[in-house]
Parts: structure tokens; C-alpha cells; sequence
DNA sequence: GAAATGACCGAATTGTTATTTTGGTCAGTC
DNA sequence: GACTGACCAAAATAACAATTCGGTCATTTC
């Protein structure tokens, strides 16, 4: 516990890092700034993390359980499967697209590459992934769909509603939620075979 | 028809400029260059091409034909719509990952995202799709699949090929031919649903 | 006189050098 | 011994010079 006279330095860096990387980037934070931000000496900083990219990936990893909190938050277990994915998907797609961090850290691959930032949106696909796998295992065992490979069909499947949510491919127009969930249901679950 | 005393000048152009754009990229190749691979007045060239862009899409037009008849060649009327699909879509990727003029192009969009260069790869990925849904159409029409928007679906189709195939997603190992066209099936023909 | 040419032009790119900024350290303070 | 900020080498940026390139057009060629 921190007293009243002991003012928690760590926690004033990291929300400071937060408030930073949010606002500017990855490139845009400088670690002078973070330590204005966070009213603290610049070699604090270095008390707690040992570089520049371990500070990004301690505020990465809270990015990741906020959206993971709101996948549980999602979640609702009397739903069939295909319904739940697509609520989920929905939702920590949109949750992602709308936080700052994340919005400005796609701005900052798009506009200038910066590395840091696109391992750290990898990072956050990576976890999505894995997060849906778990439930396309679980789904498989309850026998809810066919038995797979809980990864490479994690994987495709966020592929395949990115795809439909891409508003890339000129010739359509941006699908609506329901139209989303009606193709991806088709494609994915479905299939195209004539049953 | 061409006497022996009147050179064609298009021809020459425009083959010195498929040369050029396959060897150097977009950016890399000058009209200079051009006009002096096809012994030809800088001058000439625009007689035939108001500007380099056009030059430029000429060649692709090229490109994009020989992607059709590839695909024509391969295709089987005897062999069902799925493994129809996957034979092009194997044949017209491959022949396109080998071709000289699209592996320069997609170096160069990789290094330096030379924004014409992208622009005709995605001419060339347009055609694709489009090809794609032609053939779903008819195969729908014929019962061999169930009915679907065809633009749409080929669209689906061609990305998650390219997810299958792509090994950016590092858990997996690259998919054999066969590997990939079993999971193709399983996913985009049959679904995960349990029948 | 139509077809063909290449010297020429401004814009854009590239090369070069000077200046500033940044991540990280560490001797010293509190 | 927790904390600080002046300090450093390396990297980024700015400023400027030099070159290259797409496109034009007066002149030449046949």
C-alpha cells in the first residue's frame, strides 16, 4: 500500500506512458516527455522499465485485457455459437477502432511504418486470435461445430468477417451489422455446399 | 500489315516499356530509358501514350490477359466447381508470384509503396476477383453451389486462399497444395457446421 | 506535311552537410 | 537508496545544392 507522503512513481509513469503513446504515437511519445507528463526525474523511468519498449508493451498488455474484458463482457453463454463470435468480433473490432491507442497506432503504421507500432497491433491480433480459439475449441468439444484446428480456424475467421467488413472492396457497400452476421453465417458456418 | 522499310514504332515502344517496367518497377523506369531500349525518339513515345501512367497501363492490360488465358487453360469442365477453384487460383497465383513484372511490382510497393505500382497490382487482383465471380455465378446457376452474390463470394474465396496460403501467421507451418486445398473445402464448401 | 526527334524546361527527387532531438546513463542530491 | 537532471553518442530532421525525370515543341527527316 502507498501512504500519503510516498506518491506511487510507478503508477505515475505508466499512466503518463499511456496518456502519451494515446496522444502521439509510438514515435511521438519521447521518454523526456512521459517524464514531464509523469512529474518524475527521467531516470525513475528507467527504474521500472528497462527501455522505451518495454514501457510500450506494459501499456500494450493493458490494452489487451480491456479488450479482453469486454470479449467476457460480451459473451453470453445461452447464445448459439456463431452469434456470440460475431457479437464479440463486433464489438472488440469497434472497442479497438474507437480507443485512442489503438486508433493512433494504426494512423502511425499507415502513415510513417513505425515498427513498435505495428508489432504492438500484431501483438493485440495475436491475442484476439488466441482468445477466439479458445472458444472455437470449447465449441468443437460441446460439439456445437465440427472438430478443427482451434487456431488456423480462429485465424480464418477473423479473416473472413475482416474481409466482409472491408469496406476496401469498392463494388459493395459498406454491410450493415446484420448483413454481416447474415454472410459470415452463410460462408463460414454454412458453407456454399448444397445441402 | 508493317513493310520491312516502316518499322512499327508501337511495338517497339510498347515492348521496350514491358521490359523496362518488368526489369526496373514503375519508378525505376524513365521514358529516356524507354525510348532508348526501343531506339525511338523520347518524342515518339507520346505519340502512341499521352503520359507514362498510360504507358504503364497498357502493359498491365498485357499482364492481366496472360493471367486469363492461364486461367482458361487450367480450368476443367469435367472436374467439380471446389477443385476447379483451387487449380486456378493455384496456377494464376503462382504464374502471377513468378512473373517477372508482378514480383517487381510488389518489391517495389513493398519497399516503397510506389502508389502506381499498387494501383495496378490491385487492377490485376480486380480482374481476379472478377474472373472468380463469373465462374461462381454459372456455378451457382448450375446448382453445383448454393445462390450468392458472385462478386461478393469470389472475394471471400480469394482472401481466404490468401489466408490459407499466407505464412505471416506464424503458428502455422506453410500448408502443402493438398493441405491447403482440404482446409479450403472444409472452411469456404462445406462450413463448420455439423450436418 | 506527317512522322519522328532530342534539346530544353520546371518540378520533383536525391545527395550532402549542419543542427537538433532522443533514448539511455550516471555522478551527485535529498 | 530513491530520485534527479545534466550529459553523451546516435539517430532524426532541416536546410540547401545538385541531379534527374516527365513532358513539350521547334526543328529535321523522309
Amino acid at each position: 500500500m502507498q501512504e500519503r507522503r510516498t506518491p506511487d512513481r510507478r503508477k505515475q509513469v505508466t499512466e503518463a506512458a499511456a496518456l502519451s503513446f494515446a496522444r502521439f504515437g509510438y514515435k511521438g511519445t519521447t521518454m523526456d516527455q512521459v517524464a514531464k507528463l509523469a512529474r518524475v526525474g527521467k531516470g525513475t523511468i528507467y527504474t521500472f522499465y528497462a527501455n522505451k519498449e518495454e514501457l510500450f508493451d506494459e501499456i500494450m498488455n493493458g490494452l489487451i485485457c480491456d479488450l479482453r474484458v469486454v470479449a467476457d463482457e460480451t459473451l453470453n453463454p445461452s447464445l448459439p455459437f456463431a452469434d456470440n463470435l460475431m457479437n464479440v468480433l463486433h464489438r472488440v473490432l469497434d472497442y479497438r477502432d474507437r480507443h485512442a491507442l489503438a486508433a493512433k497506432l494504426s494512423q502511425e503504421v499507415r502513415d510513417i511504418g513505425t515498427p513498435h507500432a505495428k508489432q504492438g497491433l500484431e501483438a493485440v491480433e495475436r491475442a484476439l486470435v488466441g482468445y477466439i480459439a479458445r472458444h472455437v475449441k470449447e465449441a468443437s468439444e460441446k460439439g456445437e461445430i465440427r472438430a478443427c484446428d482451434p487456431e488456423l480456424t480462429a485465424y480464418m475467421m477473423l479473416k473472413m468477417y475482416l474481409a466482409l467488413t472491408d469496406d476496401n472492396h469498392h463494388s459493395h457497400p459498406p454491410l450493415g451489422k446484420e448483413e454481416v452476421l447474415a454472410h459470415f453465417r452463410f460462408y463460414c458456418i454454412e458453407g456454399l455446399a448444397i445441402r
